[in-house]
DNA sequence: CGTCAGTTTGACGGTCGTCAAACTATGTGG
DNA sequence: CCACATAGTTTGACGACCGTCAAACTGACG
């Protein structure tokens, strides 16, 4: 377990532990930083279904991210009969919430979310944020019910995802079904390292494994390493780190006084990748 | 590692995720509770190899934890045919070690087990308490080896599930194949109520919490759900809290101080569930 | 240009970690 | 069987880290 895998790497809908992939970088890139009008809270129901696209693995760039690698074009064929459908989600907009049946899971095809888990009391825990490739939804399965919720940073797209026709298909294709189980598997791995996190590191420490984390995903997908724009606010960053958005800040003024990172806003360099290893 | 496997009784894991399931718990009981109270920790030696009893699902006690409700008898025939074996954990002793190859997952028959990860640096986690008819050793689907130890906090024994054959059943029993899956989400879920209290809870909420769960599911396997006694040390606990165990020494004598509970060493009543939980 | 959400920085205090010592339980060996 | 050794637990004193409160600053957007 690597420290630095705080959030686990890649849990994608069907992440590819290659993640080799330096698929589509460019497109989602584009299209993150493009803000939206939104309304933070809001009740979306009947939009949830709007406009559902058409889409197909076979033709995806992002496929060696969520699929196995050794399918034959016939289990592709199999696959598109049953993923085939996107879904926008505007940013502040719910995918699901708490309690919501469960039926599909989801795979980040664009954009970003945080997905949170809540106590009756009102606190608040971010458990992930899932950027482009990543999973999400697979909380519903056990009870058939969503145990969180999963809120767009930005406007975004995820494919839509079935459970009951994946679960036939996993029943025909082995390799599919191996696939899903570590996906699974991999989500209980990522959380592991978090507990490790929240259980024993400093706020310090905690900061430098979240910036070098977001790093290694984001380079996964293609994209710099050393250069990208955070989509959360300091505040959704410390509930995901478990401290105040003031300490946050503080230690990323830090980092910057140190040279480590270069920060201005949601913007962030990292200069010295070793050292804030190190911390 | 371990001692060779010991044939013989089996059942199976595979929790009933949610617990929630009301599942048989009146028959589990019986095998536990007796033989634990009395003497907790305990020199077996060559016990460990002996007894290579014959078991199988069909006729486990446990039966209603592990599997899925609806399985019919040719269904379960297929099942003893793959889970056929058990294994002894001596206290102290691992069932699996970080980086160990993965073969199998495990359902706790006897016993009491803590899960660990750890950074290279020596910082650990305890990530979960497993106790009778709870599942063990997911983490390892990912990338074929675990991802942290499975420790016995007694002598303890698990059924041994190959997990290749699993998944081969899986393929064909449908309800076996959502059952697996809702076990796995249900660890997500479990992980992340975790990280919810690591996150958000103070250290007087977290011990409460922690008392509580296990209440709850002591309570679920037919044991009192207000008297127990603690398998793990105060500093295991507090591994796995995220704290120090002298904090959590303090918590228990703050409640033992407001009648909340009381306690000698590890014997533990609740005596006020309603004001704990309100801690 | 004004508003507002988000961020930064400072001052202060509480919670919990650290260190230390005494106490208890469990297991070992004489 | 007792005495000792060791592991585990309890309690206290003290201080550091981080939370709280407050105020000023920045940037986005109408």
């Amino acid at each position: 377990m690597s420290p630095e895998t705080v959030q686990g790497a890649a849990s994608p809908v069907l992440r590819a532990a290659a993640a080799a992939t330096a698929a589509a970088p460019k497109a989602v890139h584009v299209i993150h930083v493009k803000p939206a009008q939104e309304r933070p809270p809001e009740r979306p129901q009947e939009r949830a279904q709007k406009r559902p696209a058409i889409a197909r693995c076979s033709g995806c760039s992002m496929r060696g991210v969520c699929m196995p690698a050794d399918l034959t074009a016939s289990q592709l064929a199999q696959l598109d009969s049953i993923i085939c459908a996107t879904r926008p989600v505007q940013r502040g907009d719910a995918l699901y919430r708490t309690n919501d049946e469960f039926e599909s899971i989801y795979a980040v095809r664009l954009g970003s979310f945080k997905t949170v888990v809540m106590h009756r009391d009102g606190r608040e825990q971010v458990t992930g944020f899932q950027i482009a490739g990543e999973a999400l939804g697979l909380d519903g399965i056990c009870t058939d019910r969503h145990n969180g919720d999963a809120i767009a940073l930005e406007d975004s797209v995820v494919c839509v995802i079935p459970f009951a026709q994946l679960e036939a298909v996993c029943r025909e294709i082995r390799s599919m079904q191996h696939h899903v189980h570590q996906i699974m598997s991999g989500e209980i791995v990522r959380e592991s390292s978090l507990m490790l996190l929240l259980g024993t590191m400093t706020a310090e420490q905690r900061v430098a494994a979240f910036l070098l984390n977001l790093s290694k995903r984001f380079k996964a997908l293609g994209y710099s390493a050393a250069e990208f724009n955070l989509r959360m606010t300091r505040e959704e960053i410390g509930c995901y780190l478990g401290m105040k958005l003031e300490t946050v800040s503080r230690m990323f003024s830090r980092f910057q006084r140190e040279r480590l990172i270069d920060t201005r806003g949601k913007q962030i360099r990292i200069v010295d990748p070793e050292r804030l290893a190190k911390v």
